[in-house]
DNA sequence: ACGCTAAGCGGCACTCGGTGCCACCGCCAG
DNA sequence: CTGGCGGTGGCACCGAGTGCCGCTTAGCGT
């Protein structure tokens, strides 16, 4: 197993059993048979090993995106993130342990925003390049953000429920993106 | 002047001159002719130096919210955002200076997220009152953070143009609500 | 088989943000 | 005069993060 895996089992192991900010960088290392030195290295920061994943799905997103046809950004959208959030029910369990995480170590929740910046401004560029207009431009802007929002949303309800499945993320976003298409005003 | 605002006024001047990351909290103290020790009693973290304000709108947001009637939240949420946005000219540079250095250092975009959740939940809680639904549930959660979401990017928006006055923002603001009302698929 | 090099590793020392503890000063009440 | 009491700030300490440098080790050419 490499090492940055196995620090991050490690991590996840010693934070969800005495908490976040209880477990020093010094005992991750110590557990992952690594010097402290070593350890950021491959994490910049003790926030990283616990948000590491998020990248990952920025890259798969953009290129679904990217591939996806017609002129309506919340239904290009939709399908991406569907396409993108299809977790193995082998997953479900370390992804409930993230979102706990991410949910109730503040500062997790910050970084972890930092990081959705770039889904931001991707989701952006692409209601842009469909209404063809400007990414900066406050619609795209609002959208881009919106639809970030509205998958944080998600996840935290699905987190809240313990035994939701992969069927009910999907069902929640669904949900979440009929609201944005349809507008708040219409119910 | 009280030495909270003292050292609030000394700490945007030196982040402005030489960088948030550049100046150290030892220096924000000598600069305010205060020890070290003291600042962090006035301020939990040298990041809420910047942030600060953002927490007085709050409790004014929820008072306006609660005052306002009809059942659509976003009209709702509009009204009281355009009734809590409402700076004199006098107060935008220093506004201004404050929406830059939380779009430029993440940390403290990081940090300021932390604080909108507040928001985001006030203003679920409000839908869910209208709308006769729980405050938890996935349509109201959607809609708080959307609507917050929408307010970062009219700040920022905001921001980007230099010569924007007070009335330009509000018509950002009126144009973010529009979207949200209305849907994005419907342009 | 023998060096040589380069990359990963990790110890060490340092900076800086943040905290607990406590001694000090000035003020007001008794 | 004296005994609290709130604001202050020095001091020591912790943990995250970084730069530097010496060490090991694997891989290479000769």
């Amino acid at each position: 197993m490499p090492v940055a895996q196995r620090l991050e089992n490690v991590a996840l192991e010693l934070f969800a059993s005495q908490g976040f900010d209880e477990t020093t960088v010094d005992e991750l290392a110590v557990a992952g048979g690594v010097g402290r030195r070593t350890f950021f290295r491959y994490f910049p920061t003790k926030l990283d090993v616990v948000l590491g994943e998020l990248d990952d799905g920025l890259a798969a997103l953009a290129a679904v995106l990217a591939d996806e046809p017609g002129d309506d950004p919340v239904a290009a959208a939709r399908a991406a993130f569907l396409a993108v959030n299809h977790y193995a029910d082998a997953e479900l369990p370390a992804l409930r342990r993230r979102l706990g995480l991410i949910e109730e170590v503040p500062e997790l929740a910050a970084r972890a925003t930092v990081r959705y910046r770039d889904w931001e401004q991707t989701l952006a560029a692409d209601a842009a390049r469909r209404w063809d207009t400007d990414a900066a431009s406050l619609i795209a802007q609002v959208f881009g953000r919106s639809v970030v929002a509205a998958m944080r949303a998600v996840f935290s309800a699905w987190h809240a429920r313990p035994e939701a499945d992969a069927d009910a993320l999907g069902a929640l976003v669904e949900e979440a993106f009929d609201a944005l298409s349809r507008g708040f005003s219409s119910r």
